[in-house]
DNA sequence: GCTAATTAGTTTTCAATCTGAACTATATGC
DNA sequence: GCATATAGTTCAGATTGAAAACTAATTAGC
């Protein structure tokens, strides 16, 4: 189920232009400008600010952000003194007594996470458990329950949950809430019952794809803060992607843009589980990396510790078994970058803790095939870890309450 | 200069949102409607049929059409009885009196175009010229003068020149007006006086890139009409492209998206005059299929004419090398096809004359790398020839009338 | 302390624009 | 020729932001 929630009909073509709609947009101008200012906490922006930044009247603003407070979704914070002359303004924030809870179910673990829509966590769960392989509706009960925890933490809290977003490792369809294929849980085409999580939620709860939750997690609350366009390759069992084009994310016609682990890096490569050959997937993923490193089969967080000490030890075939992946990193990255104008590499997942060797690799391979497009500095190793595509689904959630604030207006009825 | 005249403010933030704004929208939403329903040009909209489709009122309707006829962006073409009872309705079209010129400098030719509001080119000049090493000026002096013919024929057939679009084979930067890289031309970083060859058409002109051009005539004119997400891959001396997401150019960050020639699909492969190696234009660029079929140097239109011989002859040589290009192109194809989504593939430029023999194998090859994403239904030769970049540069200069009406109105200022 | 200056925020008036309903115009069908 | 149906216009009413006047609260200077 997706929550969007927009202005337009059923019909694909936008609804019609009526005067009350000059007001949806602009109090979604008035939210995106506080949005946008949450980067400085301490001054707090006042109507006036908000009049200045979004070029409405004084007027306007303050019959807007009336009925934002109104709902619920801002607050008043105590009055500004900035030590200037004249009357001190009222701060103003995004309400911290509401907000969206972001999910994931990955491979070893499952989490949960409350962002209140000032964009802070506030409480966040994570709980070991094998999913490979079990059936959808155990993985979603033990999330459920999850769920409830921090729900019930939340209304301890006082914060209302307006909505959700849940990330799962493999080609979703957001619209319908299923999982189209998602090779390392063995699911596929399966329908989530993504309603029974947060039944009252006024936004519902949308599914995502975790690699594309965690290039929007670097956007936010990682290196994206400079970097408008970019490549988000995540390492997991597989090799996701999520692709950034102006600060947002690219989903592609059907919602399924990014797989950049099934780029085409070697014609004569090997047979991959897409049912093509030569994918990057085949030199980058976690199997890749640890037989080439001559790691023994086990854990994935223990090959992952035993790479991480072979490599801090200058072993031979360790640092050759990075190298690689990094080589042909950078020839799907190249292409990447000369097909969609792309200027940036962001490396995530379990490329992270291989980042100071995977890096030059993927610099000089980039430097190979695309010199001039990428320079060295615009290639970075994410440093949000495992939380990222919590934050990036409970973010994706916050944007959509933020993109639709009528919803909970007298202006949306 | 782009010719993008937007609502937006300087800031890169939207205007604030005004009453106003909403009638803008409106306008945009009537000659949207107008333009979508040209495919059918027997019962052309009335108002009231406009009212229907975009879900106005008549009354408002009526006032907005009021604005365009004035405007002269659309005109009245008698009543339509269509048998029924009732008053008939007054027939409307987008009016053939304005017009936009599409312009196309090409390595053997120049040519210029008119094409009326309604879509219909009407007037259509090409010229052969080497403009390989050629100075800029002196070309733009004799596409000047093709303009200038063109001016004068519109201006007796009683048509208003709008504005207009040039297309060019290699990077530009359409804000600035220049040719970032046009090594078929070898020019490099050239600034081009757009102004002096429409100097009084109130939408300027814009510069587009030539692959982005042909990319969108098919969306207009060809297989797009089926297709609303595709790549395109133009064959020329290099290999361009572009890519049409949801019925629009996906133009990239620095709009310069679609370089799938440069897509490494072999990394061991020859260098590549943009720096990298391995690139598709090795191994589909014109050199490459006529030097591997064996066919001696000599201007391009007799090489590939010899080469269609050849291929309609069945020499092994020919058809071996156009195969190869074909496997090479579906490589590009099928990690293009992963990253963004894609589920269509278009050939044109001087794959269109070799389509017979590269289609099989560009399918092949597709079935091998990225088997059930793009069926063999939707893997397309184009069939609008040289024209189509022309198409497509003053189709993207019609929808930038179409898109900013308030231009022409009252309400633009 | 008092007054002027300064800035924040509200109230009031006005113009733009859409909707909806009533109305006029012009066909077809019997 | 009259009923019916559809196209298009006119006009009152509602929503909304802009602009300007106004009220509120603070600092600066004396």
């Amino acid at each position: 189920m997706s929550l969007e929630k927009s202005a337009e009909g059923g019909t694909g073509r936008p609804a019609p232009g009526r005067v009350e709609d000059v007001r949806r947009g602009n109090l979604i101008r008035i939210l995106a400008s506080m949005a946008e200012a949450r980067t400085d906490p301490d001054t707090r922006p006042t109507r006036a600010d908000l009049a200045t930044r979004t070029g409405l009247t004084k007027a306007s603003v303050s019959s807007l952000v009336a009925e934002l407070l109104d709902a619920g979704l801002l607050a008043e914070s105590g009055t500004t003194r900035d030590g200037e002359r004249g009357r001190p303004g009222v701060g103003l924030e995004l309400s911290t007594s509401r907000g969206v809870v972001g999910m994931e179910i990955n491979v070893d673990y499952i989490a949960a996470g409350l962002l209140d829509l000032g964009g802070t966590l506030r409480i966040h769960r994570t709980l070991e458990s094998s999913n490979r392989g079990q059936s959808p509706p155990s993985v979603m009960a033990l999330l459920g329950g999850l769920v409830r925890d921090i729900a019930a933490e939340a209304s301890a809290a006082g914060i209302e949950i307006l909505g959700g977003g849940l990330a799962v490792p493999g080609l979703v369809d957001s619209a319908s809430g299923t999982v189209a294929s998602a090779p390392n849980l063995q699911w596929r085409g399966v329908g989530l019952q993504l309603e029974q999580l947060l039944p009252s939620a006024p936004f519902g709860l949308a599914l995502y794809n975790e690699a594309n939750c965690a290039a929007l997690a670097e956007l936010w609350y990682g290196h994206g803060l400079d970097f408008r366009d970019y490549l988000f390759i995540s390492g997991e069992v597989g090799v996701g992607g999520g692709l950034v084009i102006g600060s947002e994310l690219f989903a592609g016609p059907r919602g399924q843009a990014g797989e950049v682990g099934h780029v085409v890096v070697e014609p004569s490569g090997p047979d991959c589980s897409c049912g093509g050959h030569g994918c990057l997937e085949a030199f980058a993923g976690q199997e890749a990396v640890f037989s080439e490193a001559g790691i023994a089969p086990g854990a994935a967080s223990v090959r992952l510790a035993r790479l991480g000490e072979q490599l801090a030890a200058g072993d031979a075939a360790a640092v050759a078994a990075v190298s690689r992946a990094g080589h042909y990193l950078g020839i799907a990255a190249a292409s990447t970058a000369r097909l969609m104008n792309l200027s940036a590499v962001v490396l995530g997942g379990h490329f992270t803790p291989m980042g100071r060797w995977i890096r030059p690799a993927l610099q000089r391979s980039l430097a190979e095939y695309a010199p001039g497009l990428i320079s060295d500095a615009r290639v970075e190793i994410s440093e949000l870890g495992q939380s990222a595509a919590l934050l990036g689904a409970a973010g994706s959630s916050l944007r959509a309450v933020l993109a639709a604030p009528f919803t909970l207006t007298p202006a949306g009825r």
